[in-house]
RNA sequence: CGGAGUGUAGCGCAGUCUGGUAGCGCACUACGUUCGGGACGUAGGGGUCGCAGGUUCAAAUCCUGCCACUCCGACCA
């Protein structure tokens, strides 16, 4: 992308209103844009940074076995009636009229749904297991939004759902969301860490919150160090294997991890004191197992292989990339700007023209975008005429991993700079070297 | 939902107390000089002062009502 044609609306100053570090500079690099309490544009790069969170969501839900789908945003009172939640949830509901004054409501999430959905095609306990999930827009009509897409009343939603036949199959459902969630956030450059959770309205009985460890996190948290340091899940984890995957998960809640709310002092002060964690934390995934919690009000029933219809146990597992975006801010900036983990960056790495218009320095870094380009790589080109301290401000800023440095001054022994954005490291490089360096984007 | 605030140009702010031609910095446009860590000069453009009433010769400023947004707390992906 050439910058001169890009839609980047840098800001120097940050509005007022922003107080938190990730909604500062998500304003500032201009990524997004409020539009009402709660509710915001996504700019080119905010969308594409919550596109590549995306992507590994997907990569990792697919990997374990889940079936994407899309249901829509708006729902049927009438639905949400069946399983007894309509009266239920309370104000966050955005509930909505019709013009045939048909009560409708936007989704806060899809329990009800995906139950019918179920309920209409499966029939047989030969088509389970199934764990259906889709990435949609969400709306929560909280009282006090805040922090920006941290805590919007709109926000993005992976939520996936599972059925099978018992308990023990539901297990492993879980087991599979469970390890599927430790590599997503893996991926995503961050250290999560599962605690038990309290299930809240939703019900059920086995629950577990994923949770960033940030300083400025929402809420307090406890936990062992050596989680710190536990292994993720390796990309081929057969995820078909009951005992492998039990494993996985007994290791990952085999020591104290708790928040605020299912906080024991007494089991966190058991930790021998040079291993006890109390961080804050930002709670960036959530899964559930609940039983039969809608399969039985909403009639979500199988034919079993003794002929018998059952309720299918269930559960529903959440990842908001919207509030991922703003976790990996907090987690990765300084001074400077926001510093992207490589798989996420909005860019991979960004030519900056110290002098554009110099006939060197253009020829140089056409060669350079057109070559990355070519390698697959997502490539920003600053081919705008501003002065270089502009350049490396705005580059800086918007925290693309690599940026390649072509002045006229280097040009003259044939040197171009990279520099990581990262840890500040810069070399000096003759410019064949810097186009060998970045060799071609690995899948 | 309790408490505290704020609405003036895209962003940051002054002006409001004490009514009298709507300002400053950044950003934007043009020209010139500059050019390796957010340059400088000259000349420009841009605002129903959140909205609606009211008081007054005159309202950003005073009065009444409403709306929006933010922060702290209780609650949530």
């Amino acid at each position: 992308m050439r910058l001169s044609r890009y839609f980047l609306p840098i800001l120097r100053d940050a509005p007022r209103e922003a107080e938190i570090v990730s909604h500062r500079l998500m304003l500032r690099a201009g990524m997004i844009r409020q539009q009402s309490a709660g509710i915001y544009s996504w700019l080119p790069l905010g969308l594409r940074v919550l596109e590549k969170i995306n992507r590994i969501v997907r990569e990792e839900q697919n990997r374990s076995g889940a079936i994407e789908i899309l249901m829509p945003t708006i729902q049927s009172a009438d639905l949400w009636r069946e399983s007894g939640r309509y009266d239920a949830y309370g104000k966050e509901m955005l509930r909505i009229t019709d013009r045939n004054k048909r009560e409708m409501l936007y989704g806060p999430t899809n329990e009800e749904m995906v139950t019918d959905i179920f309920r209409s095609y499966v029939k047989s306990y030969k088509d389970l297991p199934l764990n259906l999930y889709h990435i949609q827009w969400k709306f929560r009509d909280e009282r006090r939004p805040r922090f920006g897409v941290m805590r919007g009343r709109e926000f993005l939603m992976k939520d996936a759902y599972s059925f099978d036949i018992d308990q023990a199959a539901a297990r492993h459902a879980y087991n599979r969301m469970f390890t599927a969630y430790l590599r997503t956030f893996a991926r995503l450059g961050l250290k999560a860490i599962p605690m038990r959770a309290d299930t809240g309205p939703i019900g059920g009985d086995l629950s577990h919150e994923f949770i960033v460890l940030a300083s400025t996190g929402e809420s307090q948290v406890f936990c062992h160090k050596d989680y710190l340091d536990f292994e993720t899940p390796a990309a081929d984890t057969d995820f078909d294997s009951v005992e492998g995957l039990q494993a996985i998960v007994d290791k990952w809640t085999s020591l104290y991890a708790a928040t605020d709310e299912m906080h024991d002092k007494a089991s966190y002060e058991a930790i021998p004191s040079d291993a006890q964690v109390s961080a804050r934390g930002i709670e960036v995934g959530h899964i559930f197992y609940f039983g039969t919690k809608y399969s039985d009000p909403m009639g979500a029933t199988v034919t079993g292989p003794d002929g018998a219809q059952t309720p299918v146990h269930m559960g529903s597992y959440g990842i908001g990339p919207s509030r991922l975006v703003a976790a990996l801010i907090e987690a990765g900036h300084d001074d400077g700007g926001i510093v992207w983990p490589d798989e996420i960056a909005p860019f991979d790495v960004a030519v900056l023209n110290l002098k554009a218009g110099d006939a060197g320095t253009d020829a140089a870094c056409e060669n350079l975008y057109k070559s990355l380009l070519a390698k697959g790589y997502d490539a920003l080109y600053d081919d705008t005429d501003e002065r270089p301290g502009g350049k490396f401000a705005t580059a800086d800023l918007i925290g693309v991993p690599w940026q390649i440095i072509v002045g006229p001054k280097g040009l003259t022994d044939g040197k171009v700079e990279i520099k990581r954005r990262a840890g500040g490291e810069r070399e000096s490089v003759p410019l064949e070297a810097a186009l060998e360096r970045f060799k071609g984007k690995a899948a």
